[in-house]
DNA sequence: GGTCATAATTTATCATAATAAATTTGGAAA
DNA sequence: TTTCCAAATTTATTATGATAAATTATGACC
Protein backbone atom coordinates (compact mmCIF):
# COMPACT_ATOMS: atom_id res chain seq x y z
CA UNK A 1 0.00 0.00 0.00
CA UNK A 2 0.84 3.53 -0.42
CA UNK A 3 2.71 4.89 2.37
CA UNK A 4 0.35 6.55 4.56
CA UNK A 5 1.15 10.39 5.51
CA UNK A 6 0.02 11.51 8.58
CA UNK A 7 -0.97 15.40 9.70
CA UNK A 8 -2.67 16.60 12.95
CA UNK A 9 -5.90 17.63 12.82
CA UNK A 10 -8.64 19.41 15.30
CA UNK A 11 -11.84 19.11 13.65
CA UNK A 12 -13.34 21.83 15.65
CA UNK A 13 -11.01 25.02 15.78
CA UNK A 14 -13.70 26.79 16.99
CA UNK A 15 -16.44 25.90 19.74
CA UNK A 16 -19.24 28.22 19.25
CA UNK A 17 -19.35 28.60 22.29
CA UNK A 18 -15.87 28.92 23.20
CA UNK A 19 -15.17 31.70 20.27
CA UNK A 20 -16.72 34.35 22.29
CA UNK A 21 -14.00 34.06 24.94
CA UNK A 22 -11.46 33.97 22.21
CA UNK A 23 -9.63 37.50 21.97
CA UNK A 24 -10.45 38.65 18.34
CA UNK A 25 -6.61 38.63 17.42
CA UNK A 26 -6.53 35.03 18.05
CA UNK A 27 -10.16 34.35 16.21
CA UNK A 28 -8.62 36.07 13.38
CA UNK A 29 -5.44 33.85 13.52
CA UNK A 30 -7.53 30.53 13.78
CA UNK A 31 -9.34 31.99 10.59
CA UNK A 32 -6.21 32.35 8.87
CA UNK A 33 -5.13 29.00 9.81
CA UNK A 34 -8.14 27.36 8.72
CA UNK A 35 -7.55 29.33 5.23
CA UNK A 36 -4.01 28.52 5.09
CA UNK A 37 -5.21 24.69 5.31
CA UNK A 38 -8.90 24.54 3.22
CA UNK A 39 -6.66 25.97 0.20
CA UNK A 40 -3.48 23.96 0.93
CA UNK A 41 -1.23 26.58 0.69
CA UNK A 42 2.21 25.78 1.26
CA UNK A 43 5.95 27.47 2.26
CA UNK A 44 6.34 30.60 0.83
CA UNK A 45 2.62 30.96 -0.71
CA UNK A 46 0.77 34.34 -0.13
CA UNK A 47 -1.46 35.77 1.96
CA UNK A 48 -3.71 38.67 1.45
CA UNK A 49 -2.51 41.89 2.59
CA UNK A 50 -2.86 43.69 5.55
CA UNK A 51 -5.44 45.94 3.82
CA UNK A 52 -7.32 43.26 2.71
CA UNK A 53 -7.58 41.32 5.82
CA UNK A 54 -9.00 44.18 7.61
CA UNK A 55 -12.05 44.86 4.65
CA UNK A 56 -12.21 40.69 4.49
CA UNK A 57 -12.57 39.99 8.56
CA UNK A 58 -14.31 42.96 9.26
CA UNK A 59 -11.47 44.07 12.11
CA UNK A 60 -8.95 47.13 12.98
CA UNK A 61 -5.62 47.17 12.08
CA UNK A 62 -3.96 46.98 15.38
CA UNK A 63 -6.18 43.68 15.43
CA UNK A 64 -4.82 42.40 11.97
CA UNK A 65 -1.53 42.80 13.16
CA UNK A 66 -1.74 41.18 16.84
CA UNK A 67 -3.22 38.24 14.40
CA UNK A 68 0.12 38.21 12.44
CA UNK A 69 2.07 38.40 15.32
CA UNK A 70 0.96 35.28 16.80
CA UNK A 71 0.62 33.29 13.79
CA UNK A 72 4.69 34.63 13.62
CA UNK A 73 5.69 33.86 16.90
CA UNK A 74 4.35 30.04 15.92
CA UNK A 75 6.52 30.01 12.89
CA UNK A 76 3.72 29.76 10.45
CA UNK A 77 3.60 32.64 8.45
CA UNK A 78 7.29 35.29 7.53
CA UNK A 79 6.23 39.00 6.54
CA UNK A 80 8.11 41.55 4.40
CA UNK A 81 7.86 45.45 3.59
CA UNK A 82 7.30 46.27 -0.27
CA UNK A 83 5.85 45.85 -3.19
CA UNK A 84 5.00 42.09 -3.69
CA UNK A 85 5.50 41.86 0.09
CA UNK A 86 3.29 41.27 2.80
CA UNK A 87 2.89 37.71 4.76
CA UNK A 88 3.06 34.46 3.35
CA UNK A 89 3.17 30.79 4.73
CA UNK A 90 6.44 29.65 6.24
CA UNK A 91 7.00 26.16 7.12
CA UNK A 92 7.85 26.39 11.10
CA UNK A 93 11.67 25.63 11.04
CA UNK A 94 12.77 22.65 13.50
CA UNK A 95 14.82 25.51 15.48
CA UNK A 96 11.94 27.28 16.05
CA UNK A 97 10.15 24.30 17.24
CA UNK A 98 12.89 22.90 19.64
CA UNK A 99 12.78 26.32 21.20
CA UNK A 100 8.85 26.70 21.47
CA UNK A 101 9.15 22.95 22.86
CA UNK A 102 11.93 24.01 25.05
CA UNK A 103 9.80 26.91 27.07
CA UNK A 104 7.42 24.08 27.71
CA UNK A 105 10.70 21.95 29.46
CA UNK A 106 11.67 25.15 30.77
CA UNK A 107 8.99 24.89 33.64
CA UNK A 108 9.62 21.18 34.28
CA UNK A 109 12.47 20.32 35.61
CA UNK A 110 13.96 17.80 33.50
CA UNK A 111 16.68 15.89 35.04
CA UNK A 112 19.70 14.47 33.21
CA UNK A 113 18.91 10.51 33.81
CA UNK A 114 15.44 11.77 32.43
CA UNK A 115 17.35 12.69 29.12
CA UNK A 116 19.56 9.50 29.49
CA UNK A 117 16.69 7.75 29.73
CA UNK A 118 15.24 8.51 26.27
CA UNK A 119 18.51 8.43 24.78
CA UNK A 120 19.63 4.90 25.61
CA UNK A 121 16.18 3.97 24.30
CA UNK A 122 16.38 5.89 20.70
CA UNK A 123 19.65 6.43 19.43
CA UNK A 124 21.09 2.98 19.71
CA UNK A 125 18.13 1.97 17.47
CA UNK A 126 18.72 4.84 15.65
CA UNK A 127 21.86 3.83 14.43
CA UNK A 128 20.71 0.54 13.99
CA UNK A 129 18.21 1.00 11.33
CA UNK A 130 20.92 3.87 9.77
CA UNK A 131 23.81 1.19 8.87
CA UNK A 132 24.42 0.58 5.79
CA UNK A 133 22.02 3.36 4.25
CA UNK A 134 24.14 6.59 4.62
CA UNK A 135 25.46 8.63 2.02
CA UNK A 136 28.83 9.43 1.38
CA UNK A 137 28.90 12.95 2.07
CA UNK A 138 27.30 11.91 5.72
CA UNK A 139 29.51 9.51 6.40
CA UNK A 140 32.81 11.66 5.54
CA UNK A 141 31.15 14.76 8.02
CA UNK A 142 30.56 12.05 10.64
CA UNK A 143 34.55 10.47 10.70
CA UNK A 144 35.36 14.35 10.22
CA UNK A 145 33.47 15.04 13.28
CA UNK A 146 34.91 12.39 14.80
CA UNK A 147 38.57 12.93 14.50
CA UNK A 148 38.08 16.67 15.48
CA UNK A 149 39.49 16.44 18.65
CA UNK A 150 42.65 14.12 18.98
CA UNK A 151 43.73 15.08 22.41
CA UNK A 152 42.03 15.17 25.47
CA UNK A 153 41.06 18.58 27.10
CA UNK A 154 43.44 20.37 28.98
CA UNK A 155 40.88 22.78 30.49
CA UNK A 156 37.64 22.80 31.76
CA UNK A 157 36.70 25.26 28.35
CA UNK A 158 37.92 22.90 26.29
CA UNK A 159 36.42 19.87 27.77
CA UNK A 160 33.16 21.48 27.40
CA UNK A 161 33.78 22.45 23.76
CA UNK A 162 34.43 19.02 23.20
CA UNK A 163 31.24 18.03 25.08
CA UNK A 164 29.54 20.06 22.52
CA UNK A 165 31.44 18.63 18.98
CA UNK A 166 30.49 15.17 20.69
CA UNK A 167 26.71 16.13 20.58
CA UNK A 168 26.78 17.89 17.41
CA UNK A 169 27.66 14.39 15.98
CA UNK A 170 24.78 12.76 17.88
CA UNK A 171 22.76 15.65 16.16
CA UNK A 172 23.94 15.21 12.60
CA UNK A 173 22.92 11.52 12.83
CA UNK A 174 19.61 12.69 14.21
CA UNK A 175 19.77 14.39 11.07
CA UNK A 176 19.99 11.72 8.64
CA UNK A 177 17.43 9.84 10.21
CA UNK A 178 14.69 8.91 7.79
CA UNK A 179 12.09 9.32 10.85
CA UNK A 180 11.07 12.73 11.20
CA UNK A 181 9.80 12.44 14.78
CA UNK A 182 12.64 10.26 15.77
CA UNK A 183 15.43 12.32 14.68
CA UNK A 184 13.76 15.47 16.02
CA UNK A 185 13.51 14.19 19.65
CA UNK A 186 17.17 12.87 19.22
CA UNK A 187 18.28 16.63 18.02
CA UNK A 188 15.44 18.44 20.95
CA UNK A 189 18.03 16.55 23.65
CA UNK A 190 21.34 17.34 21.86
CA UNK A 191 20.01 20.75 22.12
CA UNK A 192 18.79 20.59 25.50
CA UNK A 193 22.31 19.46 26.62
CA UNK A 194 24.21 21.66 24.49
CA UNK A 195 22.77 24.19 25.80
CA UNK A 196 23.52 23.37 29.90
CA UNK A 197 26.31 25.21 31.13
CA UNK A 198 28.51 21.94 32.57
CA UNK A 199 31.10 22.79 34.95
CA UNK A 200 33.07 19.44 36.04
CA UNK A 201 34.11 19.24 39.53
CA UNK A 202 37.27 21.71 40.10
CA UNK A 203 39.33 18.90 42.48
CA UNK A 204 38.27 16.17 39.93
CA UNK A 205 40.72 15.64 37.27
CA UNK A 206 39.66 15.07 32.86
CA UNK A 207 39.59 11.40 32.92
CA UNK A 208 41.55 10.09 30.34
CA UNK A 209 40.71 6.87 29.66
CA UNK A 210 36.70 7.86 29.65
CA UNK A 211 38.00 10.31 27.14
CA UNK A 212 39.53 7.71 25.00
CA UNK A 213 36.77 5.41 24.89
CA UNK A 214 34.41 8.11 23.84
CA UNK A 215 36.04 8.97 21.19
CA UNK A 216 36.99 5.33 19.86
CA UNK A 217 33.29 5.06 20.39
CA UNK A 218 32.61 7.51 17.78
CA UNK A 219 34.78 6.02 15.35
CA UNK A 220 33.99 2.76 15.62
CA UNK A 221 30.52 3.35 15.36
CA UNK A 222 31.39 5.55 11.88
CA UNK A 223 32.39 2.33 10.54
CA UNK A 224 30.04 -0.10 11.76
CA UNK A 225 27.59 2.82 9.93
CA UNK A 226 29.19 2.18 6.77
CA UNK A 227 30.12 -1.37 6.60
CA UNK A 228 26.17 -2.15 7.72
CA UNK A 229 26.70 -3.75 10.53
CA UNK A 230 23.35 -2.30 12.48
CA UNK A 231 23.84 -4.70 15.82
CA UNK A 232 27.07 -3.35 16.05
CA UNK A 233 26.07 -0.26 15.86
CA UNK A 234 23.78 -0.67 17.87
CA UNK A 235 26.02 -1.78 20.94
CA UNK A 236 28.68 0.71 20.63
CA UNK A 237 25.87 3.75 21.08
CA UNK A 238 24.62 1.78 24.08
CA UNK A 239 27.74 1.44 25.54
CA UNK A 240 28.69 5.46 24.42
CA UNK A 241 25.19 6.39 26.19
CA UNK A 242 26.00 4.55 29.13
CA UNK A 243 29.47 6.11 29.09
CA UNK A 244 28.14 9.62 28.55
CA UNK A 245 25.95 9.39 31.14
CA UNK A 246 28.40 8.57 33.96
CA UNK A 247 30.77 11.59 32.54
CA UNK A 248 27.69 13.69 32.89
CA UNK A 249 27.15 13.12 36.41
CA UNK A 250 30.58 13.54 37.65
CA UNK A 251 29.80 16.98 36.57
CA UNK A 252 28.11 20.04 38.08
CA UNK A 253 25.42 21.26 36.27
CA UNK A 254 24.73 24.89 36.30
CA UNK A 255 20.97 25.23 35.95
CA UNK A 256 20.89 27.17 33.02
CA UNK A 257 17.73 29.94 33.77
CA UNK A 258 16.74 31.12 30.19
CA UNK A 259 14.49 30.35 27.51
CA UNK A 260 15.01 29.11 24.39
CA UNK A 261 15.32 31.05 21.18
CA UNK A 262 16.15 30.58 17.91
CA UNK B 1 24.24 13.28 44.59
CA UNK B 2 21.31 15.43 44.22
CA UNK B 3 18.78 15.58 41.08
CA UNK B 4 20.48 17.92 38.36
CA UNK B 5 17.89 19.72 37.26
CA UNK B 6 18.11 20.57 33.79
CA UNK B 7 16.54 24.00 31.93
CA UNK B 8 17.31 24.69 28.41
CA UNK B 9 19.43 28.38 27.53
CA UNK B 10 20.51 29.93 24.75
CA UNK B 11 23.33 32.44 25.93
CA UNK B 12 22.71 35.18 23.40
CA UNK B 13 18.85 36.35 23.92
CA UNK B 14 19.38 39.30 21.22
CA UNK B 15 22.90 39.00 19.11
CA UNK B 16 24.04 42.91 18.95
CA UNK B 17 23.64 42.90 14.61
CA UNK B 18 20.32 41.00 14.42
CA UNK B 19 18.74 43.58 16.92
CA UNK B 20 18.40 45.80 14.18
CA UNK B 21 16.49 43.42 11.95
CA UNK B 22 14.23 42.00 14.17
CA UNK B 23 10.95 43.93 15.02
CA UNK B 24 10.07 46.11 17.72
CA UNK B 25 7.84 43.82 19.31
CA UNK B 26 10.21 40.72 19.10
CA UNK B 27 12.46 42.70 20.61
CA UNK B 28 10.53 43.84 23.50
CA UNK B 29 8.85 40.52 23.98
CA UNK B 30 12.75 39.34 24.18
CA UNK B 31 13.50 41.84 26.58
CA UNK B 32 10.44 40.58 28.65
CA UNK B 33 11.21 37.30 28.48
CA UNK B 34 14.75 37.97 29.84
CA UNK B 35 13.24 40.14 32.41
CA UNK B 36 11.14 37.05 33.38
CA UNK B 37 14.13 34.82 33.91
CA UNK B 38 16.48 37.15 35.46
CA UNK B 39 13.73 37.55 38.38
CA UNK B 40 12.93 33.76 38.04
CA UNK B 41 9.30 34.65 37.99
CA UNK B 42 7.15 31.51 38.34
CA UNK B 43 3.73 30.93 37.45
CA UNK B 44 0.95 33.57 38.09
CA UNK B 45 3.96 36.32 39.24
CA UNK B 46 2.32 39.43 37.24
CA UNK B 47 4.18 41.62 34.71
CA UNK B 48 4.01 45.40 34.52
CA UNK B 49 0.89 46.59 32.84
CA UNK B 50 0.76 48.10 29.52
CA UNK B 51 1.18 51.13 30.52
CA UNK B 52 4.02 50.66 32.23
CA UNK B 53 6.01 48.57 29.80
CA UNK B 54 4.92 51.88 27.18
CA UNK B 55 7.26 54.07 29.38
CA UNK B 56 9.72 51.16 30.62
CA UNK B 57 10.70 50.62 26.89
CA UNK B 58 9.76 53.63 25.25
CA UNK B 59 7.27 52.57 22.84
CA UNK B 60 3.98 52.62 21.75
CA UNK B 61 0.81 50.65 22.84
CA UNK B 62 0.41 48.85 19.41
CA UNK B 63 4.06 47.67 19.77
CA UNK B 64 3.64 46.72 23.86
CA UNK B 65 0.60 44.81 22.50
CA UNK B 66 1.90 42.91 19.52
CA UNK B 67 4.90 41.72 22.10
CA UNK B 68 2.22 40.67 24.39
CA UNK B 69 0.68 38.78 21.92
CA UNK B 70 3.64 37.22 20.52
CA UNK B 71 4.47 35.39 24.10
CA UNK B 72 0.72 34.41 24.92
CA UNK B 73 0.98 32.82 21.46
CA UNK B 74 3.66 30.84 23.17
CA UNK B 75 2.13 30.02 26.00
CA UNK B 76 4.11 31.85 28.14
CA UNK B 77 2.09 34.78 29.42
CA UNK B 78 -2.15 35.01 30.00
CA UNK B 79 -3.15 38.25 29.99
CA UNK B 80 -7.11 39.74 32.28
CA UNK B 81 -8.49 42.31 31.96
CA UNK B 82 -10.03 44.55 34.91
CA UNK B 83 -8.70 45.42 38.23
CA UNK B 84 -6.03 43.22 39.46
CA UNK B 85 -5.71 42.46 36.18
CA UNK B 86 -2.77 42.65 33.58
CA UNK B 87 -0.53 39.74 32.47
CA UNK B 88 0.86 37.39 34.37
CA UNK B 89 3.29 34.35 34.09
CA UNK B 90 1.95 31.06 32.83
CA UNK B 91 3.79 28.08 32.28
CA UNK B 92 3.05 26.51 29.22
CA UNK B 93 0.83 23.65 29.26
CA UNK B 94 0.70 20.80 27.93
CA UNK B 95 -1.81 20.85 24.88
CA UNK B 96 -0.04 24.12 23.80
CA UNK B 97 3.28 22.46 23.12
CA UNK B 98 1.54 19.60 21.32
CA UNK B 99 -0.16 22.03 19.40
CA UNK B 100 2.97 23.90 18.56
CA UNK B 101 4.77 20.98 18.03
CA UNK B 102 2.01 20.15 15.80
CA UNK B 103 2.06 22.58 13.30
CA UNK B 104 6.41 21.67 12.80
CA UNK B 105 4.90 17.84 12.05
CA UNK B 106 2.23 19.43 9.68
CA UNK B 107 4.56 20.17 6.79
CA UNK B 108 6.78 17.04 7.39
CA UNK B 109 4.01 14.23 6.10
CA UNK B 110 4.95 12.01 9.11
CA UNK B 111 4.19 8.02 8.28
CA UNK B 112 2.17 5.81 10.29
CA UNK B 113 5.17 3.53 10.66
CA UNK B 114 7.46 6.29 11.47
CA UNK B 115 5.09 7.16 15.01
CA UNK B 116 5.16 3.26 15.47
CA UNK B 117 8.65 3.07 14.73
CA UNK B 118 9.17 5.43 17.98
CA UNK B 119 5.84 3.82 19.78
CA UNK B 120 7.45 0.15 19.94
CA UNK B 121 10.92 1.67 21.36
CA UNK B 122 9.63 3.92 23.65
CA UNK B 123 6.27 2.46 25.10
CA UNK B 124 7.46 -1.37 26.29
CA UNK B 125 10.10 0.36 28.03
CA UNK B 126 7.88 2.75 30.09
CA UNK B 127 5.62 0.12 31.50
CA UNK B 128 8.40 -1.61 32.35
CA UNK B 129 9.60 0.72 33.88
CA UNK B 130 6.41 1.78 35.87
CA UNK B 131 5.45 -2.04 36.63
CA UNK B 132 5.12 -1.98 40.38
CA UNK B 133 5.09 1.74 40.68
CA UNK B 134 1.50 2.62 39.73
CA UNK B 135 -0.86 4.25 42.34
CA UNK B 136 -3.86 2.37 43.21
CA UNK B 137 -6.19 5.72 41.42
CA UNK B 138 -4.35 5.30 38.40
CA UNK B 139 -4.99 1.66 38.24
CA UNK B 140 -8.23 1.74 38.80
CA UNK B 141 -8.87 4.44 36.02
CA UNK B 142 -6.78 1.83 33.74
CA UNK B 143 -8.83 -1.34 34.51
CA UNK B 144 -11.48 1.34 33.53
CA UNK B 145 -10.52 2.39 30.33
CA UNK B 146 -9.81 -0.89 29.68
CA UNK B 147 -13.06 -2.45 30.03
CA UNK B 148 -15.00 0.21 28.26
CA UNK B 149 -15.97 -1.32 25.18
CA UNK B 150 -16.99 -5.12 25.70
CA UNK B 151 -18.12 -5.95 22.47
CA UNK B 152 -16.49 -4.74 18.93
CA UNK B 153 -17.46 -2.28 17.25
CA UNK B 154 -20.72 -2.59 14.62
CA UNK B 155 -19.97 0.79 12.37
CA UNK B 156 -17.12 2.30 11.24
CA UNK B 157 -17.81 5.43 13.69
CA UNK B 158 -18.37 3.30 16.57
CA UNK B 159 -14.56 1.16 15.74
CA UNK B 160 -13.58 5.11 15.72
CA UNK B 161 -14.47 5.91 19.06
CA UNK B 162 -13.14 3.09 20.28
CA UNK B 163 -10.06 3.08 18.42
CA UNK B 164 -9.77 6.74 20.17
CA UNK B 165 -10.47 5.24 23.84
CA UNK B 166 -7.48 2.96 23.22
CA UNK B 167 -5.24 5.97 22.73
CA UNK B 168 -6.50 7.64 25.27
CA UNK B 169 -5.56 4.61 27.35
CA UNK B 170 -2.22 4.84 26.73
CA UNK B 171 -2.07 8.62 27.20
CA UNK B 172 -2.59 8.06 30.53
CA UNK B 173 -0.12 5.43 31.17
CA UNK B 174 2.11 7.86 29.59
CA UNK B 175 0.87 10.79 32.07
CA UNK B 176 2.19 8.46 34.88
CA UNK B 177 5.38 8.55 33.89
CA UNK B 178 8.01 10.07 35.98
CA UNK B 179 9.96 11.15 32.73
CA UNK B 180 8.50 14.26 31.56
CA UNK B 181 9.97 13.89 28.36
CA UNK B 182 9.26 10.39 27.58
CA UNK B 183 5.84 11.11 28.92
CA UNK B 184 5.60 14.01 26.66
CA UNK B 185 6.32 12.35 23.52
CA UNK B 186 4.30 9.49 23.74
CA UNK B 187 1.28 11.66 24.73
CA UNK B 188 2.00 13.53 21.54
CA UNK B 189 1.93 10.23 19.31
CA UNK B 190 -1.19 9.51 21.00
CA UNK B 191 -2.61 12.86 20.33
CA UNK B 192 -1.28 12.96 16.10
CA UNK B 193 -3.23 9.28 15.81
CA UNK B 194 -6.04 10.52 17.72
CA UNK B 195 -6.25 13.54 15.45
CA UNK B 196 -6.52 11.26 12.35
CA UNK B 197 -9.66 10.42 10.67
CA UNK B 198 -9.17 7.12 10.22
CA UNK B 199 -12.07 5.40 7.96
CA UNK B 200 -11.71 1.36 7.57
CA UNK B 201 -12.15 0.03 3.92
CA UNK B 202 -15.86 -0.35 3.45
CA UNK B 203 -15.54 -3.72 2.13
CA UNK B 204 -13.20 -4.82 5.14
CA UNK B 205 -15.71 -6.25 7.84
CA UNK B 206 -14.04 -4.92 11.45
CA UNK B 207 -11.95 -8.05 12.21
CA UNK B 208 -13.39 -9.48 15.72
CA UNK B 209 -10.38 -11.37 16.40
CA UNK B 210 -7.78 -8.48 16.36
CA UNK B 211 -10.46 -6.43 18.29
CA UNK B 212 -10.15 -8.98 21.17
CA UNK B 213 -6.90 -9.64 20.98
CA UNK B 214 -6.21 -5.41 21.91
CA UNK B 215 -9.01 -5.83 24.41
CA UNK B 216 -7.28 -8.20 26.28
CA UNK B 217 -3.76 -6.85 26.13
CA UNK B 218 -5.43 -4.36 27.68
CA UNK B 219 -6.47 -6.22 30.43
CA UNK B 220 -3.40 -8.24 30.94
CA UNK B 221 -1.01 -5.11 30.73
CA UNK B 222 -3.06 -3.72 33.74
CA UNK B 223 -2.16 -6.70 35.72
CA UNK B 224 1.34 -7.38 34.81
CA UNK B 225 1.63 -3.49 35.91
CA UNK B 226 0.19 -3.89 39.06
CA UNK B 227 1.74 -7.01 39.90
CA UNK B 228 4.97 -5.30 39.25
CA UNK B 229 6.18 -7.91 36.39
CA UNK B 230 8.17 -5.38 34.31
CA UNK B 231 9.18 -8.09 31.57
CA UNK B 232 5.59 -9.48 31.34
CA UNK B 233 4.36 -5.92 30.94
CA UNK B 234 6.68 -5.47 28.40
CA UNK B 235 6.60 -8.19 26.05
CA UNK B 236 2.47 -7.46 26.47
CA UNK B 237 3.23 -3.75 25.19
CA UNK B 238 5.38 -4.79 22.20
CA UNK B 239 3.03 -7.03 20.92
CA UNK B 240 -0.04 -4.80 21.61
CA UNK B 241 2.00 -2.16 19.12
CA UNK B 242 2.72 -4.49 16.68
CA UNK B 243 -1.29 -5.56 16.86
CA UNK B 244 -2.09 -1.77 16.60
CA UNK B 245 -0.07 -1.20 13.71
CA UNK B 246 -1.42 -3.69 11.49
CA UNK B 247 -4.90 -2.38 12.09
CA UNK B 248 -3.58 0.82 11.30
CA UNK B 249 -2.22 -0.13 8.26
CA UNK B 250 -5.31 -2.08 7.52
CA UNK B 251 -7.15 0.85 7.04
CA UNK B 252 -7.81 3.91 4.75
CA UNK B 253 -5.77 7.31 6.01
CA UNK B 254 -8.33 10.16 5.43
CA UNK B 255 -4.89 13.00 5.20
CA UNK B 256 -6.32 15.33 7.65
CA UNK B 257 -5.21 18.62 6.78
CA UNK B 258 -5.39 20.89 10.29
CA UNK B 259 -3.93 22.49 12.75
CA UNK B 260 -3.83 21.17 15.85
CA UNK B 261 -5.41 23.93 18.14
CA UNK B 262 -5.13 24.09 22.16
C1' DG C 1 -23.55 39.88 57.17
C1' DG C 2 -25.17 39.48 52.52
C1' DT C 3 -26.62 41.53 48.11
C1' DC C 4 -26.80 44.47 44.57
C1' DA C 5 -25.79 48.54 41.95
C1' DT C 6 -22.10 51.60 40.89
C1' DA C 7 -17.45 53.18 40.31
C1' DA C 8 -12.77 52.36 39.25
C1' DT C 9 -9.28 49.95 36.79
C1' DT C 10 -7.25 47.51 33.23
C1' DT C 11 -7.06 45.46 28.93
C1' DA C 12 -9.41 45.25 24.11
C1' DT C 13 -10.62 47.25 20.07
C1' DC C 14 -10.93 50.72 16.72
C1' DA C 15 -9.71 54.73 13.78
C1' DT C 16 -6.44 57.67 11.76
C1' DA C 17 -2.11 59.42 10.50
C1' DA C 18 2.59 59.57 9.93
C1' DT C 19 6.97 56.86 9.21
C1' DA C 20 10.06 53.38 7.46
C1' DA C 21 11.44 49.69 4.45
C1' DA C 22 11.64 47.36 0.15
C1' DT C 23 10.72 46.89 -4.62
C1' DT C 24 9.58 48.56 -8.99
C1' DT C 25 9.76 51.91 -12.44
C1' DG C 26 11.51 55.49 -15.24
C1' DG C 27 14.96 57.93 -17.18
C1' DA C 28 19.65 59.39 -17.96
C1' DA C 29 24.11 58.02 -19.20
C1' DA C 30 27.27 54.87 -21.38
C1' DT D 1 20.65 48.41 -25.79
C1' DT D 2 22.32 48.09 -21.28
C1' DT D 3 23.43 49.84 -16.82
C1' DC D 4 22.67 52.30 -12.95
C1' DC D 5 20.74 55.78 -10.00
C1' DA D 6 16.77 58.05 -8.15
C1' DA D 7 11.90 58.72 -7.71
C1' DA D 8 7.56 56.62 -7.11
C1' DT D 9 4.87 53.00 -5.23
C1' DT D 10 3.53 49.46 -2.31
C1' DT D 11 3.52 47.50 1.96
C1' DA D 12 4.37 46.93 6.62
C1' DT D 13 5.66 49.57 11.01
C1' DT D 14 5.01 52.68 14.61
C1' DA D 15 2.47 56.06 17.03
C1' DT D 16 -1.52 58.51 19.23
C1' DG D 17 -5.94 59.05 20.97
C1' DA D 18 -10.50 57.71 21.73
C1' DT D 19 -14.05 54.33 22.96
C1' DA D 20 -15.63 49.70 24.38
C1' DA D 21 -15.60 45.64 27.20
C1' DA D 22 -14.56 43.05 31.15
C1' DT D 23 -13.42 42.49 35.83
C1' DT D 24 -12.82 43.76 40.41
C1' DA D 25 -13.48 46.84 44.23
C1' DT D 26 -16.53 49.74 46.83
C1' DG D 27 -20.20 51.04 49.42
C1' DA D 28 -25.10 51.68 50.19
C1' DC D 29 -28.84 49.18 51.62
C1' DC D 30 -31.53 45.62 53.66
Amino acid sequence: MTKNTVRPISPKISDAPRAQKRSRPVQVADQIKRWVVERDLRKGDKLPNEAAMITQFGVSKGTVREAMRILEAQGLIVTKTGPGGGSSVGEVSKDRAMSLLGNYFYFKDLSLSDIYQMRKMLEPELVAHLAGKLDAETLVTLREMAHRHPEPARSPEEEKQQHISSLAFHARIADAAENELLGFVISFMARILTDLTVYRRLYEAPNRELWERGRRHQIELVDALERGDGPLARAIMLSHMEGAESMMNAQEIRIAREFMVE
